[in-house]
DNA sequence: AGCACGCCGACT
DNA sequence: GTCGGCGTGCTC
C-alpha cells in the first residue's frame, strides 16, 4: 500500500449541545451499506456520554443492532417519521483507543467497504452483539477449610465426595467458568455448599502484575549481521519507521526479533506479533514462552468468543505484555503499543479474501504509522511491494545473508522434464538422486503442490473428461476413496465405470498428485517409509504429530506433501529437496504467479539442509530455460526479484501501479457481465482524464465456480490519488444500481489474484 | 447481510 | 387447503 490515506475526517471532539436543538447520532451498523444511520438518542440518556466510539444497541428495521457513534449532528436528512431513537448505551466511554479507531476508519475508507461491517471486522464478537467491555468477575469454588471427604453426610453421595476431594486439591480454588475442566457439575457443588462443606466467592478481575525479569532462557549470540540489524532496529525504537528484515532461511531472523522484543518489553511497552494463517501457532509462542517471562497471548481460532474478548481487554489494559496472532489481531487495542512485527510478510494470508478484503502487513505498517511505533516486516522471501517499498526509502532495509551456525545454503539445481519419461512424476535423475540419499542414511522431501491420485480422468476412445458440473474445472481423481472430487467447490461423485458418452471401459488418469506418487515411490523405494502429508492423509487429529515425530527421529525415509511441507517446520536430516513441477508459475495468467512460485521453491529449499549437511535442491520443470527460474536457481531470490520488478515496471504492474477489481458473479452468466459494463460506462463518467485505465468486463480466470457465473472489472492507474478519488462515488453509484441487486458485486482494493 | 413479503409447486 | 422455494425490497 501507498503512503498516503485520505486524511482522517472523523476527529473524536467532544459533543456540544447547543440549547432546544435535537441530537442526532450518526451510527455505523453491521451491515454492508456504505452510509450512517441517524438515530436519537436513547430516552433520558446524558448527553455528555455520547461520544464518538461509544456502541448503543437500536432498533434496525425489524430487529436490533449493536452500532458504533460515529459523529452527532443537530440535523438530519431522513424525515422525521423514519427516526427512531436508540435503545441503549452500552459505553461509558469509547471502545476504541484512538489509533485503532483511526485504524479502523481509514481502513474502510481506503477498501472503500462499509464503516460498520469494518468495525464488526475489528471488534470481537461478543462486543458487536453488546457485550459489556469489562473483565467478567471471577466466581471460585473452594473447600472449607474443615471440610473432610469422608464427612459422614457424603456416605451416599459419591460425586459430591468426588468433587470435594477435586476441590481440596486446589486450594486456591476452581474458577466457575472452567469446572467443566475438571468433571464437575454445579448442582454437585450446590449440594456441598448447601452442607457448608464449600464455598464460592467473587473475585474481581486483578491483573497479574507486570514481571521485572523479563528472561528465562539466555539470548543466544548474534553473528555480525544479526547485531548490525539489532542495532539499526533498536535506535529505532519510540517512533515511527517499517523495516524490511530480509533474511534468509536459517539466518536467525526470530533471534533478532526476540532480542528487539526484549528491549521493548523493558521499556515497559507492547508487542504485536502477526503470523500467518497456518498452523505454526504453537511453534511461535512456544519460542516466547521458552524465552520470556512475560504476559503472553495466542489469539487461535480454537479460542472461545469470551476467551478472545478478554484477550482483547487485557491488551487494551495494558495487562498483557506479547499479543500473537493471525490477520485480524491488527485490531487488538494495546495501553502501551512499542513493537508490530509481521512474520512471513509476503505470505497471502494477510490479505483476506471476503468481505473487507484487507492486508494486515499494509495496515500494519498503517498502524505503526498510527501509533508512532516501529514496524517489523521479515521475511526470507519479501513481496515484491515490500522490496520496492524499501528501495523507494520508505521501509528501512536490513539483510541477513549468512545461515547462523555451519550451515551450508541449499544449491537449486534445474532439471528440464521436457522430453524425459516420468515415472509417478519423477524423472530418472531425479530417481538417482534419491537413491542416493537415501543410500546416505539421509532424508528426502519431495513437494508436489497437488492433492489426490491424478488431477484428470480422461476416456482414451472419444477423449471425454471428467469435469465438475458446477465448475469450470475437470475433476481429480481420489483412488482411495474411490471419488471424484472437485478442488474448487465441495461437489464430489462416484467414479464412472464406464465414459459417461461413449461407454468405452477404458478410463485413464493423468497427470500426477501425491497419492498417486506416493503409490509409485512405495513400489521404487520398498525398503524406505514414505510419508504422505497433506489435507487428505493428516486428517486424524495426531497423525500429523505422528508423522513429524517419525521425521525428528531421523531415519531415511520420503516425505512427500503440499504445502504443509513448505512452511516453517525444520527436517535437518532432509538433504535432498524435490519440486517435482515448478511450471505452474510461468505458465499462468496472474502476474504475480512467477513470485509465488519463486518464493514456494525458496520456502520448501529452506526446508533442507539445516545442519552441517549441504542441502540439494532439484527442480523439475517443462521450462527450465525461463529466464527467471534460471535467475532463481543461479543467483537467488533477490536477484529473481530485481529482475521480475523490471519486468513489472515494463508492463505498468504492481507495484509501479495501483489496482482495485471490481468482481461480480450471478446465477445466469450473461447478469454478471451486463452489470460490469454499467459499471465500467458509470466509471468512464467520473473519470474523463483517462487517468484510470479500466480494463474488461471480462469473464473470471474460471469463469464458472460453484454454479456461480463470474466476471471482473480491472481498474489500474499509474497514481493512487485519482484511483481512489473515482472509488468512492463510484461505489454510491453502483450501490443504488438496480441491475447490482441481482448480482453479488464485490470491490477488491490491491487484489493479489483473480481468481 | 438479515429479514420480511409475496407468489407458485408438492405434501401432512 | 398449507409448508417452503427464492425473487424483490427495505433498513435511520
Amino acid at each position: 500500500m501507498g503512503k498516503t490515506f485520505a486524511p482522517a475526517c472523523y476527529a473524536r471532539r467532544p459533543v456540544f449541545i447547543r440549547r432546544g436543538c435535537p441530537v442526532i447520532l450518526q451510527l455505523a451498523l453491521p451491515s454492508p451499506l456504505r452510509r450512517l444511520f441517524d438515530y436519537l438518542p436513547p430516552l433520558g440518556c446524558n448527553p455528555a456520554l455520547l461520544r464518538p466510539g461509544v456502541r448503543l444497541r437500536v432498533p434496525f428495521g425489524r430487529r436490533e443492532v449493536v452500532g458504533v457513534l460515529i459523529r452527532t449532528q443537530q440535523h438530519s436528512e431522513v424525515p422525521a417519521d423514519k427516526l427512531r431513537a436508540a435503545l441503549e448505551l452500552l459505553d461509558h466511554e469509547p471502545l476504541l483507543p484512538d489509533s485503532v479507531w483511526q485504524l479502523a476508519l481509514r481502513t474502510a475508507q481506503y477498501y472503500q467497504h462499509s464503516l460498520g461491517d469494518t468495525l464488526a471486522w475489528a471488534l470481537p464478537s461478543l462486543l458487536r452483539q453488546g457485550e459489556a467491555a469489562q473483565m467478567p468477575d471471577q466466581w471460585i469454588w473452594q473447600a472449607a477449610p474443615e471440610a473432610r471427604a469422608d464427612d459422614p453426610s457424603l456416605n451416599r453421595a459419591p460425586k459430591q465426595q468426588a468433587a470435594l476431594r477435586v476441590l481440596k486439591q486446589h486450594p486456591h480454588g476452581i474458577q466457575h467458568t472452567n469446572l467443566a475442566r475438571f468433571d464437575l457439575q454445579k448442582a454437585t457443588l450446590d449440594n456441598l455448599q448447601s452442607k457448608g462443606l464449600v464455598s464460592l466467592t467473587c473475585h474481581r478481575h486483578q491483573s497479574k502484575p507486570r514481571p521485572s525479569q523479563w528472561l528465562h532462557a539466555a539470548e543466544l549470540p548474534l553473528n555480525s549481521e544479526q547485531q548490525t540489524a539489532l542495532h539499526a532496529l533498536s535506535a529505532g525504537l519510540g517512533r515511527f519507521q517499517p523495516y524490511l528484515l530480509a533474511g534468509v532461511t536459517g539466518s536467525g531472523k526470530t533471534e533478532v526479533y526476540l532480542q528487539l522484543i526484549h528491549q521493548v518489553l523493558r521499556a515497559g511497552q507492547q508487542v504485536l506479533v502477526l503470523i500467518p494463517e497456518i498452523n505454526l501457532g504453537p511453534q511461535t509462542l512456544s519460542r516466547f514462552t521458552e524465552r520470556f517471562n512475560a504476559r503472553i497471548a495466542m489469539l487461535h481460532s480454537n479460542l472461545t468468543d469470551r476467551e478472545r474478548l478478554d484477550v482483547w481487554l487485557k491488551a487494551r489494559a495494558g495487562e498483557l505484555d506479547i499479543v500473537i496472532g493471525t490477520r485480524s489481531a491488527l485490531f487488538t487495542p494495546l495501553a502501551k503499543p512499542g513493537l508490530i512485527v509481521v512474520d512471513e510478510e509476503h505470505d497471502a494470508s494477510y490479505k483476506q479474501q471476503e468481505g473487507l478484503r484487507y492486508h494486515a502487513r499494509d495496515l500494519a505498517v498503517l498502524r505503526g504509522r498510527l501509533e508512532n511505533v516501529p514496524v517489523l516486516l521479515g521475511s526470507a522471501t519479501p513481496s515484491l511491494e515490500s522490496l520496492h517499498n524499501a528501495q523507494q526509502g520508505r521501509y528501512a532495509q536490513l539483510k541477513l545473508n549468512q545461515r547462523a551456525g555451519h550451515a551450508q545454503p541449499p544449491k537449486l539445481l534445474r532439471l528440464d522434464i521436457k522430453s524425459r519419461p516420468l515415472d509417478g512424476g519423477l524423472s530418472q535423475p531425479l530417481l538417482g538422486a534419491m537413491r542416493d540419499t537415501l543410500g546416505k542414511g539421509q532424508q528426502v522431501l519431495v513437494f508436489l503442490n497437488r492433492r489426490g491420485f491424478a488431477p484428470t480422468l480422461l476416456c482414451s476412445h472419444c477423449g471425454w473428461q471428467a469435469e465438475c458440473s458446477r465448475c469450470d474445472a475437470r475433476l481429480t481423481l481420489h483412488q482411495r476413496q474411490q471419488r471424484l472430487r472437485c478442488h474448487h467447490c465441495d461437489s464430489q461423485r462416484r467414479i464412472p465405470e464406464a465414459c459417461p458418452k461413449c461407454q468405452s471401459t477404458e478410463l485413464l488418469p493423468i497427470g500426477v498428485g501425491t497419492e498417486r506418487s506416493e503409490e509409485r515411490l512405495l513400489e521404487l523405494f520398498p525398503d524406505y517409509p514414505v510419508l504422505r502429508i497433506d489435507r487428505d492423509s493428516t486428517r486424524g487429529k495426531h497423525s500429523m504429530q505422528a508423522l513429524f515425530a517419525q521425521i525428528q527421529r531421523g531415519e531415511p525415509c520420503i516425505l512427500l506433501g503440499t504445502q504443509m511441507l513448505a512452511k516453517g517446520h525444520h527436517f535437518p536430516q532432509v538433504t535432498l529437496v524435490a519440486i517435482l513441477e515448478a511450471d505452474g508459475g510461468l505458465f499462468s495468467a496472474d502476474f504475480r504467479a512467477a513470485e509465488r512460485m519463486a518464493q514456494q521453491i525458496i520456502q520448501v529449499a529452506g526446508r533442507a539442509g539445516r545442519d552441517s549437511q549441504p542441502g540439494r535442491v532439484l527442480i523439475q520443470s517443462q521450462l527450465a530455460d525461463h529466464p527467471l527460474l534460471v535467475q532463481l536457481c543461479e543467483s537467488g531470490y533477490f536477484a529473481f526479484a530485481e529482475q521480475a520488478l523490471h519486468e513489472r515496471r515494463q508492463a505498468g504492474l504492481p507495484p509501479f501501479s495501483q489496482m482495485a477489481l471490481l468482481r461480480a458473479e450471478a446465477n445466469q452468466p450473461a447478469l454478471a457481465e451486463q452489470f460490469l459494463q454499467q459499471a465500467c460506462t458509470l466509471a468512464e463518467g467520473l473519470c474523463p482524464s483517462a487517468s484510470v485505465e479500466l480494463l474488461g468486463p471480462v469473464p473470471a480466470p474460471m469463469a464458472k465456480r460453484g454454479g456461480k457465473h463470474r466476471a471482473q472489472l480491472l481498474l489500474l492507474s499509474e497514481q493512487r490519488a485519482p484511483l481512489h478519488q473515482l472509488l468512492a462515488p463510484w461505489l454510491a453509484q453502483l450501490e443504488s444500481l438496480p441491475e447490482g441487486r441481482k448480482v453479488r458485486w464485490s470491490l477488491d482494493v490491491d487484489p493479489i489474484d483473480t481468481y
